[in-house]
DNA sequence: TAGGCCATCTGGTCCT
DNA sequence: AGGACCAGATGGCCTA
């Protein structure tokens, strides 16, 4: 009885050692896959479907060769994700649009593309350059081979967490967009996920804060004295015609 | 309070 | 025989 009670306490510290050993795994996966968090982790389902979704993204980056509209990016990465890791995700690029606004604002500096344009990976990142033909590869010239590090930059504005991991230290934020009160991603069905989650996600409004009023996507402190009102709100509107087009189809 | 997530224990199965 | 792997059971913690 002495051996059996010995041998099965030696057997629980194995398992014990080797589910650690499963969560130091995730814990890596969870860094590598977008809205990596110390505070707010992702659940391992959870990590695993969005790791999935973002392999199966930059494959289809890779095969088509050349970018995603945002929507549809975000769309495949939040796919059959639960709400909650749905809006971490959005929470995650809100925190960029927002330091890409204020870094445009920054700089002074007049653009004609859509402000959301710079979460794409991995083709106008400075490593990379920008391809010819508006973000179409010109494979023959200018296919560079693909440097994780490089599209993780470029998509998140840091490096990789290969370098040093993008964190989202904030609490969930309500999602970037808000639109007209609601913002809805359709999502596909899935078998995998049918059954444990609603794809239709519903936000709320967010009361406007600052400076951009009922309209914007972008929410920025209220203590922020940003001075680039204008210029923002004719971003905010073009990205806005951009979602009417999607959702107002 | 219900449901989700997690860690741990446990017994069964497979492999070396 | 012993270790790795797996899945079910259980209880704790947290949140809506």
């Amino acid at each position: 009885m002495e051996r059996i009670k010995f041998r099965r306490q030696e057997a629980n510290a194995r398992e014990r050692n080797r589910m650690h050993g499963l969560n130091d795994a995730l814990d890596n996966l969870r860094k590598v896959v977008p809205c990596y968090s110390k505070t707010q982790k992702l659940s391992k389902i959870e990590t695993l479907r969005l790791a999935k979704n973002y392999i199966w993204a930059l494959s289809e980056i890779l095969r088509i060769g050349k970018r995603p509209d945002l929507l549809t990016f975000v769309q495949n990465l939040c796919k059959g994700l639960s709400q909650p890791t749905t809006n971490l995700v959005a929470g995650c690029l809100q925190l960029n649009a927002r330091s890409f606004l204020m870094g445009q604002a920054g700089e002074g500096a007049h653009h004609t593309r859509s402000p959301y344009s710079t979460f794409y990976p991995p083709y106008h990142s400075p490593e990379l350059g920008t391809p010819p033909g508006h973000g179409t590869l010109d494979n023959s010239k200018s296919m560079k081979p693909y440097n994780y590090c490089s599209a993780y930059e470029s998509f998140y504005e840091s490096t990789s967490p290969e370098c040093a991991s993008p964190q989202f230290e904030g609490p969930l934020s309500p999602p970037p967009i808000n639109y007209n009160g609601i913002f809805s991603l359709k999502q596909e069905e899935s078998l995998d996920y049918g059954k444990n989650y609603n794809y239709g996600m519903h936000y709320c409004a967010v009361p406007p804060r600052g400076p951009l009023g009922q309209s914007s996507m972008f929410r920025l402190p209220t203590e922020s004295h940003f001075p680039y009102d204008l210029h923002l709100r004719s971003q905010s509107l073009t990205m806005q015609d951009e979602l009417n087009a999607v959702f107002h189809n």
